[in-house]
DNA sequence: TCTGGGGTCCTAGGACCC
DNA sequence: TCTGGGGTCCTAGGACCC
């Protein structure tokens, strides 16, 4: 069997840890640059507020609803997770952590368990220790499970958040109460074709023949279907390195110089610099992109990449840094009103077995120097140590009106109790 | 005025090789 | 009028996830 545990309404339930006021109470939780909607508590959602909803349509509805709005707290809910899949880790020695709410058990050999009472103690352990409500969905399969966790949500009171389908009986019934676009791996494309040939559930899903949808929804689609229909088809994933590593940001105001970019795609550089060296990795390319903001019809638009191949695998700051530069400088254009860009590094190799070439290669001196930038600003803080590219001044900021402190993981933002 | 960020996998088609 | 067969690699685009 495998279990699926999900953190409910994960960013807004991390709010309200440290804010017991708040229990009980509609909460939003706003992208970066307070943009729009990423999380609501079900309060939020039940006064009708969807999700990805832009935070400037509905300030009004916050008002009137007494919805508190938080900007997003990644540093706040990183470690919250952490503390959650520390707990779950204690319950199958095969764990998946699957996003940063979500982790995929493996229970193999606990036949002899009563699986409705093990989902219940995590349950328990969970909110008692961290303050995060959870649900838990177990199946024979994992995409069963990601079904048996939907019913736990949905039924929070009848099921106390803890669903199993563990006989033939309740995958049909759980499978025919399942919206076809509500199902994992069938996203909106999909779930429209599907419709069109009258598979409205889960289970007129599996009903279909495998070799339609080897050819409409392609190998990915086929194993699907096998997996709801009790198959074991999908098994727990390894943590693999990243392929693609990416940093990008949408911009407060928009930008029509060229030096304004050029300081944004530095500072993106040295960002994935700085992942690549954490998982150990060197790139051998390197993409840019800049666009125009695409909702505002009264404005030019303008949209571009470019990938830049290296002569030579690297992670130094300096030298992505370098080529990021020359980049934009291909594709920058005067005239437009930039909202957007990033830096997306690619095709890796790793750190140790580099590739010796004839003329060129990767400035030797940065590995060192780029150990102790890295050593430095782990101790004194984050871009302590930037290039002379980057924001020195510290102009650039990000829209954080309704920031919380970082309980967890800032010294000077520990809760004082007063007792 | 204001609309997020970071990933994965698969397939088709073109360029190229012998 | 008729023009082989069998590959690999790369890229763009489309689909999906949180």
């Amino acid at each position: 069997m495998f279990a699926l545990i999900d953190c409910n309404n994960f960013y807004a339930s991390c709010e309200r840890v440290f804010r017991p006021d708040l229990v009980g109470k509609p909460v939003v939780v706003l992208s970066n640059n307070d943009g729009c909607v990423i999380a609501r508590s079900s309060e939020a959602k039940a006064i009708g507020i969807p999700m990805g909803a832009a935070a400037f349509e509905y300030e009004k509805m916050f008002k009137q609803n007494n919805v508190h709005v938080f900007s997003a707290n990644f540093a706040l809910y990183g470690d919250m997770s952490q503390r959650v899949m520390d707990i779950l880790s204690g319950y199958s020695p095969e764990i998946e952590i699957y996003s940063i709410d979500e982790a995929f058990l493996k229970l193999k050999g606990f036949e002899k368990f009563d699986l409705q009472k093990y989902g219940a103690e995590m349950r328990y352990k969970v909110q008692k220790w961290t303050g995060i409500p959870i649900s838990v969905g177990i199946a024979p399969t994992k995409a069963l499970a990601k079904v048996a966790n939907k019913i736990a949500k949905k039924y929070p009171k009848e099921l106390q958040n803890v669903y199993i389908i563990d006989t033939e009986e309740k995958r049909a019934k759980a499978l025919k109460w399942l919206k076809i676009e509500d199902v994992w791996g069938i996203g909106r494309q999909h779930s429209k074709r599907l419709k069109a040939i009258n598979v409205n559930t889960a289970y007129d899903f599996t009903q279909l023949d495998d070799a339609w949808v080897k050819t409409h929804l392609a190998i990915v689609g086929l194993r699907l279907k096998h997996d709801l229909s009790g198959i074991p088809t999908l098994d727990l994933e390894e943590v693999q390195p990243k392929k693609n590593i990416s940093t990008a940001r949408s911009f407060e105001n928009n930008y029509t110089e060229l030096e304004q970019l050029r300081e944004r795609i530095v500072t993106f550089a040295v960002s994935c610099a700085e992942k690549l060296r954490k998982q150990n990795s060197c790139c051998n390319s390197l993409r840019v992109f800049i666009h125009t903001n695409e909702h505002r019809k009264d404005l030019p638009q303008y949209s571009r990449n470019m990938v830049i191949k290296l002569p030579f695998p690297t992670n130094s700051s300096m030298e992505l840094a370098t080529f990021a530069n020359l980049a934009l400088q291909k594709i920058f254009r005067e005239g437009y009103h930039y909202k957007k860009a990033g830096v997306i590094v690619q095709d890796f190799t790793p750190e140790n077995t580099q590739q010796l070439k004839l003329f060129e290669s990767r400035n030797e001196k940065h590995i060192p120097l780029m150990q102790v930038v890295d050593k430095l600003n782990k101790s004194y803080g984050q871009q302590k140590i930037r290039l002379a590219g980057q924001d020195i001044k510290r102009i650039w900021k990000m829209k954080q009106e309704k920031l919380s402190p970082r309980y967890t993981t800032k010294l000077s933002d520990i809760i004082t109790i007063h007792c």
